[in-house]
RNA sequence: GCUGGAAUGGCGGAAUUGGCAGACGCAACGGACUUAAAAUCCGUUGUCCUUAUGGACGUGUGGGUUCAAGUCCCACUUCCAGUACCA
């Protein structure tokens, strides 16, 4: 075979690579003539260890769709660009004195150098870097947008801080009084905040950055301690119900949804004065069981609560200051791993039980938290776990005040002694008070919580409210590498921000990039930089010298794709509702909590704000499921490096031992020596070949091992595409013609135009591929092929291959890209059979196929079946009870 | 513990939503071409019994509904992900 006849990526690919790039075919502008799609991929931080094979699996399926679309004529945007704030940057400056916009660029450069590889048709001249000031002018702008803005609870919207009623009773108070109260209303605060800091990064870190084990997720060690800083937050629980409502108007996987209300963890309940025994004033509760207060033994508050002084009785004194000690000093991880044993101690007083009166004593424990509710619970240890662990370990009463509903008598019984816990639902019992006019015997769960808020209500004893596990978002960082806050601390003590117009506030250039040891940034050495005068007054200040944290960036990143170079506004208002709101977004579920609730937040203010004209950025999203590659482990299950382990008859064994190991399935790692490098795909088959193993390998959403053995598969099959067209001599295959196809070709044809089409649509890439499959094992068969049905094939193929697809329609004797070129119809009336197998079955079990027209009645098909002899014979000496047949199935008789 | 998802040949996976389980691909085996190898092409390949014809079994386990179950219902097992005293 000659040369030319074969099929040659390595020359193809850079081929078209270069035209696309010259003839901008993939370039994107506004065209309120045409249908838009907006679809994105999670943007990447690029690192310094470059492209890994999991990037293009998502790239590679956005890619296919909007191929697809545009020859459906949508007006497709789809872009790409670079989160590029990030520690690792910082750090190796620290190491080598390199600035991070240089390592940045760097490496900048060499993803996008491997993304073109792949043949991807983004519009690069969209292209956005999350560290270049001119982006994150516009980041720093919406912070002072959050700044500016508070929420109204009863429109429950974001409305503008100058729209703030100022109540009465503050405004008499005086103009600290009222900057006070505007500061507390404002989504970005600056305030005092316990925060995790990590003595190892020399930085605070959010909440949902310290992992369950007590680690740092970013860099995994364990020397995390809390600490009391100024940090700017922002107030999102403020839009917990918005964040919830809105999940229920988008098309996400139901999964991604319930982890996202789970985070947010709406719950309704009541809070509860109980008035303290001593003089002290109210104690107030939070319960979503307020009609459980018959049943209420205790009372705890947390340690940290600030009633804990004035309810704490001289003899107890010291045993609770020693008890709030150690609960200080208690990490997390002992918090948690010591879950099981319930710690408290006694305060001395008593609180009296609104309901009826009782004395009942106020416990300090570490099972209650501060930052939720009021930091203090009425305890019913017989409706509760927890209080009944409690209970039990401090020899406290327990009151069962309802009958559980449940069969199991022993479990009743236990209950009603006050030996069980039961928090289902049931009868009350010993649940009135005549006096107070309270009773609630006999009703269930539902009856009983509405009575009783009701009654505390009338009673002026409390009230319904409603409770958000969400909590503030901790939104500074002591780092270099983060978008600076454009705000400047005068030396009176006030604040103000940054003038639009002297944004963006660029970082300045250092010497050195050492975090300072008392939770100082390393900005706080750019003195320049840092110490500012007022040009009216003269008054002397300092720039905050925290920087945003990496969410920053991108909470905002696919309003920007849509005008990347306005200088005037973060983008225009007509070109964002042409283009909002992305059609598909496709990524990672590592995002689904935190990236994606962060920047529906953001979303949702400049929504209120008139900035946005949707309520929620993300119309469809897509997670790709984690690529994982095969690993090797020994008996005792330690893992073994691949490459010191080999393959012998379907066996693996340790190289230098000879010890037998296991094949398993494991994330691509180092240590492992199993990462799999695209570039090496690419070079060894070709991007066309990468991307249809990334998406032949399984569904898009499954995990999945990569097997560089599947590589070749799908390397033979655009092989014998291309042989199908092309002849050895590098000319047409002579075999392609202009005869008619045959019935069962069409057939075929068809088939692949419809399956292709419609698994494309729903993202279905791994069966598209094997109908393509089909179709070429049917045509390589054949002596002729039609020249029509091969263009036809070809554009099937392009948005997987597209590449190949371009050469060969070429070929084809086509001059312009296929990019535009109409997507094939399908006929569905040449996907019919005139004659169908109709599989016969007696009792169940295949008797016989018999070939019958396929459009036979049902009573047709039973004529022929029964009149066939291998089913005479089947049903020879019985009865036939009954007969189902279904067009264009079976047939099914049923006989005794 | 709770929430969400999954389990099908040696392997990755498919199955018009209840209608021939294993499409398509990998690997393996046999053959053709070749001095040879690679590449390519043709064929076989769920397991078991049988020379063959043919038969039995088979979608994590156990039950159920149905003429018919990978698919629906009940109970369980294992694995993956998220979450963790949220009152």
């Amino acid at each position: 075979m000659s040369e030319q006849g074969q099929y040659n990526p390595a020359s193809i690919e850079p081929k078209w690579q270069a035209y696309w790039e010259e003839n901008e075919t993939f370039k994107t502008e506004m065209d309120k003539s045409k249908e838009k799609l907006y679809v994105l991929d999670m943007f990447p931080y690029p690192s310094g260890a470059g492209l890994h094979v999991g990037h293009p699996e998502g790239y590679t399926a956005t890619d296919i769709f909007c191929r697809y679309k545009r020859m459906q004529g949508y007006n497709v945007l789809h872009p790409m660009g670079w989160d590029a704030f990030g520690l690792p940057a910082e750090q190796y400056a620290i190491k080598t004195g390199t600035h991070p916009a240089i390592t940045t660029q760097k490496n900048c450069d060499n993803f996008r150098k491997q993304i073109k590889n792949l043949g991807l048709s983004y519009d690069w001249s969209r292209e956005i870097n999350t560290t270049d000031p001119k982006y994150f002018k516009w980041t720093q702008w919406i912070f002072k947008q959050l700044f500016n803005t508070w929420f109204d609870a009863d429109q429950q919207k974001g409305r503008p801080i100058s729209e703030l009623p100022i109540p009465a009773e503050i405004e008499a108070q005086g103009q600290d009084a009222i900057n006070g109260y505007i500061a507390s209303r404002r989504l970005a605060y600056y305030d005092n905040a316990k925060v995790w800091w990590c003595n190892h990064c020399k930085t605070v870190c959010a909440n949902e950055e310290i992992l369950n084990d007590g680690s740092h997720e970013k860099c995994g060690t364990k020397d995390v301690e809390r600490r009391d800083l100024k940090q700017w937050q922002l107030r999102i629980p403020e839009y917990g119900q918005r964040l919830l409502d809105g999940l229920d108007t988008v098309n996400w996987p139901e999964g991604i949804k319930e982890m996202q209300r789970n985070w947010i963890g709406k719950s309704t309940g009541a809070e509860v004065d109980f008035e303290l025994e001593n003089g002290a004033g109210n104690l107030r509760v939070y319960t979503t069981r307020p009609d459980t207060l018959f049943g209420a033994t205790y009372m705890v508050v947390a340690p940290e609560h600030e009633i804990v002084t004035a309810i704490t009785s001289a003899d107890q004194k010291e045993a609770v200051e020693d008890y709030i000690e150690k609960a200080a000093l208690k990490s997390d991880l002992e918090r948690t791993e010591l879950a099981k044993d319930k710690t408290g101690v006694f305060s001395g007083s008593y609180a009296i039980n609104p309901i009826n009166g009782e004395k009942i004593p106020v416990w300090i424990a570490d099972y209650v938290l501060t930052g939720y509710g009021t930091g203090a619970i009425m305890a019913v240890p017989a409706h509760d776990t927890r209080d009944f662990e409690f209970a039990k370990e401090f020899d406290l009463p327990v009151i069962c005040i309802m009958e559980p509903a449940t069969d199991d008598d022993a479990l009743k019984e236990a209950v009603l002694a006050g030996n069980a816990c039961w928090t289902e639902d049931g009868a009350y019992i010993r649940s009135e008070n005549e006096a107070q006019g309270l009773n609630i015997n006999g009703l269930d769960k539902k009856q009983g919580v509405e009575t009783v808020i009701n009654w505390l209500v009338e009673k002026g004893l409390g009230e319904s409210t409603v409770n958000f596990k969400l909590r503030d978002w901790l939104f500074s960082r002591q780092r270099y590498w983060g978008e600076p806050f454009p705000v400047i601390h005068w030396e009176d003590g006030s604040m103000t921000l940054v003038e639009d117009e002297d944004l963006p506030l660029e970082l300045p250039k250092l010497e050195a990039y050492e975090p300072g040891d008392g939770g100082e940034s390393p900005l706080g050495n750019a003195g320049d930089w840092l110490e500012v005068t007022c040009p009216k007054t003269g008054m002397k200040g300092r720039r905050e010298t925290n920087t945003m944290p990496q969410w920053a960036g991108s909470c905002w990143y696919y309003l920007r794709y849509m005008d990347p170079h306005n200088e005037n506004a973060p983008f225009d208002k007509e070109v964002a509702d042409y283009w909002m709101p992305v059609d598909l977004y496709v990524g990672g579920a590592e995002h689904a909590v935190l990236h994606l609730l962060y920047s529906r937040f953001w979303h949702k203010v400049l929504f209120d704000l008139g900035i946005v004209s949707t309520d929620e950025p993300f119309q469809q999203l897509f997670n790709q499921g984690m690529i994982l590659a095969f690993a090797y482990e020994d008996e005792v299950g330690s893992k073994i490096p691949a490459d010191e382990v080999e393959e012998r008859d379907g066996k693996f064994f340790r190289i230098d031992t000879d010890e037998e190991v296991n094949k398993i399935v494991a994330k691509m790692s180092k240590t492992l020596k199993n990462v799999v490098n695209p570039d090496d795909i690419v070079n060894d088959f070709g991007a066309d070949s990468l991307r249809l193993y990334e998406m032949f390998m399984g569904p898009l959403d499954a995990v999945k091992p990569w097997n560089t053995d599947g590589v070749h598969g799908v390397h033979r099959f655009l092989q014998r595409s291309w042989r199908l067209i092309i002849g050895d001599d590098g000319e047409l295959a002579p075999s392609i013609s202009d005869e008619p196809l045959t019935k069962e070709q069409r057939m075929v044809l068809h088939q692949t135009i419809k399956k292709v089409t419609t698994d494309v649509e729903s993202l279905d890439f791994n069966t598209a591929i094997s109908q393509m499959m089909v179709f070429v094992n049917e045509f390589s068969k054949a002596k002729s092929r039609n020249r029509e049905a091969m263009q036809t094939y070809v554009q099937l193929l392009a948005p997987f291959a597209p590449h190949l697809g371009e050469e060969l329609w070429q070929r084809l004797g086509n001059e312009d890209t296929l990019t535009f070129i109409p997507w094939p119809k399908w006929n569905e009336d040449y996907l019919k059979l005139d004659e169908a197998e109709i599989m016969v079955q007696v009792n169940g079990k295949p008797a016989n196929k018999i070939m019958m027209s396929a459009a036979a009645k049902p009573d047709e098909m039973e004529t022929i079946a029964l009149a066939d002899d291998k089913v005479q014979t089947k049903i020879d000496g019985k009865q036939v009870r009954k007969v189902i047949a279904v067009p264009g199935r079976l047939v099914n008789i049923v006989a005794k």
